[in-house]
DNA sequence: ATGAAAGCGCTAACAG
DNA sequence: CTGTTAGCGCTTTCAT
């Protein structure tokens, strides 16, 4: 593979001469540019990216790390941050960690090894920050948080607003004339989840309305998870008449055992999901959600990297919210008046 | 940032030494040794992969160029392919191309500039192999073709049954008595998508069913043309009794015809749709499917790529197909003796 | 068993 | 305007 000499070489000319030309980085005489462009194509010549990062110390490369690009929330995301990436010349490196600590770790070090520009992290569940990362000096590679953060951890911040969009959900469904709503939530050490539970108080008790504790149920952001706690709600003696659901993956999983239980939606229950996904509008019933703008937070996430590597934005981390929506469908129903009195009629 | 030299000045070593130890390339006495790791930790040194790169020509590094991580048949590939890649501690650069030449080139050259040890593609559509495709050498770093080939390009190819997948989707339609069978086809000038029509025309011919053009739709493996292709279906004077659709993307466009023209499945047409998705198992009805393994997909190439990579295997291109598998759900079925009836007295 | 030294391919002063 | 030169951080003969 030839190399800057070679073509210096075979131009005539010295290799800063070439450096100038390929980085127009000094004015060079038309004739002389001409012969070592001329080299150039001869040769086939590519710039050697590492060895110039060696001596310029920037990569024009960052790192992504999510749990999983199988999960269909995140897809969007990457899609946004590496559309913002390449619009500047920025290549990225995925991996995937499981939401486990040691997979986390090990890209984080792999990518700083290989001297990536800057990190966007969607980091795992854990109720203490990681050690590697709380040890990360504010003043190296910049990290952004992205969906997801922790407390103690330096970085900027862009996220959904998990609180809000739980709050609209719930409140739909209390306009609806639903009384007793049952929630799957997140794994507790989840800043997201736990801001989504909030939300849901929040939305119940500004309408005076009890929380009930056998209504919230334990998930673990999984199928698995969001099928078994709804087998536990609709196992209830007084069973609730609507289910919020705080994010995707478990509404599959909620969907799925409510065929099983031979529970209709929306005729015997509603439902709301947090997050959106696409073919949440070809299910019958088609699905009312929550939507997070999942490309927009990538895309955000990347862009307040970008500038924070250039240097254009300095000074105290930021933090950014980006505003969800609700996307009213049909699993979503007034309660008949009725329906209440038959279920007090059936516990009776 | 500490370097190799910083340790070896602090241990009171050579450079060669850390080298040594860090790499275990060469033995190095206990007493020395312990010195060194003594100094690493101290620093909290970490050694530079790009500088390591320009010395040995091994980055560690494959980049995966795809059409879009958004469409949901490639999560599940790129993760089959990072699994297997992170075993073997190599890092993964992602690009999304839409399917456009000029995006997958600069994505190409990006990879290319930054060293990667070997390239997984997934090329887009195209009537002519890309120039840029055609010169690279094969001795060059290693190419891996995934999902998608183009005959005159030299690299190793790892494929989905095509041919298999859709004959297994018409026959079994025709098992179930159906006659007037569509197609929805994906772009010509994929391999894939003139496979899978192949399948299809087999499968009638097989079963001296005639061939008729009016039933072949062309689509472009996106939602917008598997609605249009789907409209223009239903619009025949002898509508099909049955639909293949050649790829989930187009399926989910069909879903949405059906939809919005009021046509029931499987009650007034039977649906099979190549490719299986997560969720089309929770529609109503519930879709049949080719499933293509998309996860064993992207693992067999990264590990035929990386055996390529590290000269385990050598010599021509290897092709390898992976078997698909028919997932019959509610979507297709027996077409009703009277339906026929009803069908010939309507266009009498 | 360890060290000295020569690069890998490129950029960036600094001269001229 | 163009060339010389000294590295960037690491690996790897080749001596010792």
């Amino acid at each position: 593979m030839a190399t800057l000499r070679d073509i210096a070489r075979r131009a005539g000319v010295s290799t800063a001469t070439v450096s100038n030309v390929i980085n127009e980085t000094a004015y060079v005489s038309p004739r002389v540019k001409a012969r070592v462009l001329m080299a150039i194509r001869e040769f086939d010549y590519h710039p050697n990216a590492l060895a110039r990062t060696l001596k310029t110390r920037k990569s024009k490369t960052v790192g992504m790390i999510i749990p999983d690009i199988t999960n269909p929330f995140f897809p969007a995301m990457v899609r946004g941050s590496e559309d913002v990436l390449l619009q500047e010349g920025y290549t990225l490196f995925l991996g995937n960690s499981d939401g486990e600590r040691e997979k986390e770790e090990r890209y984080y070090r792999a990518f700083r090894a290989k001297r990536v520009d800057g990190l966007i992290l969607i980091i795992s569940p854990s109720s203490t920050a990681p050690e590697y990362l709380r040890h990360h000096k504010p003043d190296g590679v910049p990290i952004l948080y992205a969906d997801r953060f922790h407390r103690g951890l330096h970085g900027d911040v862009v996220i959904g607003d998990n609180i809000g969009g739980a709050h609209q959900a719930v409140s739909h469904l209390i306009e609806l004339g639903h009384r007793r709503i049952g929630i799957i939530t997140g794994p507790p050490e989840l800043p997201n989840a736990r801001m989504r539970l909030e939300g849901y108080n929040r939305a119940l008790s500004e309408c005076g309305l009890p929380q009930e504790e056998s209504l919230v149920r334990p998930g673990k952001f999984d199928e698995a998870s969001g099928y078994a706690a709804t087998v536990e709600l609709l196992k209830l003696v007084k069973p609730p008449t609507a289910i919020f659901v705080s994010n995707a993956l478990m509404t599959l999983g909620c969907l799925r055992a409510l065929k099983d239980s031979g529970v209709e939606c929306p005729k015997d229950i509603s439902l709301v999901s947090f997050d959106d996904l696409e073919w949440f509008s070809l299910t019958n019933p088609t699905i009312t959600a929550v939507d997070q703008p999942a490309y927009e937070l990538g895309a955000t996430a990347a862009e307040v990297l970008l500038k924070r590597i250039t240097g254009r934005l300095s000074g105290p981390p930021l933090r950014k919210i980006l505003p969800t929506r609700l996307v009213p469908r049909e699993s979503s129903r007034a309660i008949p008046a009725e329906k209440g009195r038959d279920l007090k009629v059936a516990h009776a």
